[in-house]
RNA sequence: GCGGGUGUAGCUCAAUGGUAGAGCGUCAGCCUUCCAAGCUGAAUGUUGACGGUUCGAGUCCGUUCACCCGCUCCA
């Protein structure tokens, strides 16, 4: 439940309900009980979230905006695969850094490195409580070390006392051991693997060496094949390369429907230029990627630029340059905002890498300048899932005044369905001419035929699919070869001839 | 991961421990000349799943799964 804004109420409950009515989003495997972080896409989401994609790969790859100069951008397009060499996630800093086994205190809610927690015990004393602290740091140390001593009524000796590793416990031991921000003890969890990432095996030997992972972001793909695309497209720095497609995440808490699942689409450009140009291009990309969404329906007012705070910063983000999001104001968000996008600064990090790693140079030779560089990246990557979740909220209009009680206002150019043609009623000759025009109109845009119940229920339907459009063939048609358009959003309606619908549909859809 | 809440037809929801229902939607037929109209009829459920208590469980208990809310987390 939430504001969305001073105009419209929309709750998420609705919203899903009305996904999963009208064919837009299921839960994933729904007959077995569902799967914690999936969702699966039906008919008409299906259809929205590739016009989605389809706007972005035109607006960013085939005809992206001028440049800060006034030259035109100049972007090409990749698919790489979901399961790369898993060197991969190592060179990019995703192996290691999150792979490490950590321990949840129920108590105070913190999370702590199991090999950063160290145990305070009694020399030779194997039955008392154990006290642990945090390495290398030595107020923890102090606190555990005084807990210690109240626990026993006594000082200690320094010699007295003996440290051990959190990680040589048995459970059976750290259920009578102290947590370093608590009193109370058996508040620590056992040592958990926290990997985000998705693991597989390549091979039918799924032994360690076979081991490999689901990409947990699409842009590693874009830095192997740097070179490729460089020796093969004729490409000049300043360029980007640009890729749609699934991620994986083994996210710690999947929540609110597709904001955050565990399999997601992104959309994402990595646009490579010389270090001296980054912050131009940096400005360039947050400031297009804003108007982007705004372009694709989303309102300023739901939509704003946000920097990241220094502590946030990713392991790859520069320093100094940091990352801009454009955030939406989600209905579970709202007041506040969620991320749609992060605008990236990542320096010339991940081709350094890479070329640390595969020990294959990923350099560019700028003639212009004389000189050879690995160049610095900016990286727009968007969220394909959740930029197709604030199209569906910002389009949820609920109205009491109309018979569905709520429609979806979704841009002509990102709706499922473009059109419908009806028969007004379903004898006389309309539905023969109400089928022909639909033949006709089908060939070019996805448009859909009805001819069932009344006029109303039809129209009603149409409403919560988000259609902009419905052609209605009447009696008058029959003689004057003219139609009825209704007008989703206005309810108004205009006769246009037959002939004309085509053309009329044209105009209105790029 | 923690705490709280909710799971019954496609959707929204009823049903003292005692025969699983309604409205809407869907489908079929009739009807219908512009906004979920009307009439007739139909389909649809292992009551999220598994186990227990009971003569008998949608209802009580346990476990588990999913979703929602709040924390936590989020390269």
């Amino acid at each position: 439940m939430g504001v969305m804004s001073a105009q419209k109420t929309i709750s998420m409950e609705e919203l899903v309900s009305l996904c999963k009515r009208r064919g837009f989003i299921y839960p994933a495997s729904e007959i077995y009980g569902g799967l914690n972080g999936f969702w699966d896409y039906g008919p008409l989401g299906t259809e929205l979230k590739n016009n989605i994609r389809d706007a972005w790969w035109h607006d960013m790859v085939r005809c992206p905006p001028m440049g800060p100069d006034g030259e035109p951008v100049s972007i090409v397009g990749l698919d790489s695969s979901i399961i790369q060499n898993p060197r991969v996630w190592e060179a990019s800093g995703h192996v290691g850094g999150f792979n490490d086994p950590m321990v949840d205190c129920r108590e105070s809610k913190s999370r702590y490195r199991a090999d950063h927690l160290l145990c305070l015990g009694v020399n030779g004393d194997t039955q008392g409580q154990i006290y642990t602290f945090v390495e290398n740091d030595d107020e923890s140390l102090a606190s555990a070390r005084k807990k210690l001593e109240k626990y026993i009524k006594r000082k200690l000796e320094d010699e007295e006392v003996d440290v051990s590793p959190f990680t040589s416990l048995s459970a059976d031991e750290i259920a009578i051991t102290v947590g370093p921000d608590v009193k109370t003890v058996g508040t620590l969890t056992e040592p958990r693997q926290f990997n985000l990432m998705f693991k597989t095996f390549v091979g039918a030997l799924q032994d360690e060496e076979s081991a490999a992972y689901l990409r947990p972001e699409t842009a590693q793909g874009i830095f192997l094949n740097f070179n490729n695309v460089v020796d093969t497209m004729r490409v000049k720095v300043p360029f980007g390369i640009a890729q749609v497609g699934k991620a994986f995440r083994n996210e710690v808490t999947p929540r609110n429907f597709i904001f955050r699942s565990r399999e997601f689409e992104q959309m994402e450009i990595e646009w490579f230029c010389h270090e001296s140009d980054s912050a131009k291009w940096f400005e360039f990309w947050c400031e297009t990627r804003r108007k982007w969404w705004e372009s694709m329906g989303l309102t300023s007012d739901n939509v704003q630029m946000r920097s990241h705070d220094s502590d946030e910063l990713a392991h790859y983000a520069k320093e100094g340059c940091g990352t801009f999001d454009v955030e939406y104001r989600f209905p579970f968000t709202s007041p506040g905002y969620g991320e749609l996008e992060g605008v990236a600064h990542r320096g010339n990090f991940d081709l350094t890498r890479h070329q640390e790693f595969s020990k294959k140079k990923l350099e560019y030779f700028d003639q212009q300048r004389n000189e050879r560089y690995a160049p610095h990246v900016i990286e727009p990557s968007a969220g394909l899932s959740r930029g197709t979740l604030a199209i569906l909220c910002e389009a949820f209009t609920p109205d009491e005044e109309r018979a569905s009680k709520v429609f979806m206002k979704f841009q002509p150019r990102v709706a499922p369905i473009k059109a419908a043609v009806f028969p007004l009623v379903n004898k006389d000759g309309m539905p023969e001419v109400a089928s022909k025009l639909h033949q006709e109109l089908r060939k070019r845009w996805p448009v859909q035929f009805d001819a069932k119940q009344s006029i109303g229920k039809r129209y009603a339907r149409m409403d919560e699919a988000g259609c902009p459009w419905c052609f209605t063939i009447d009696s008058d048609s029959l003689n004057d070869q003219s139609v009825t358009i209704r007008d989703r959003d206005t309810l108004s309606q205009d006769r246009i001839g037959i002939d004309k619908v085509e053309g009329w549909l044209a105009e209105r859809l790029v």
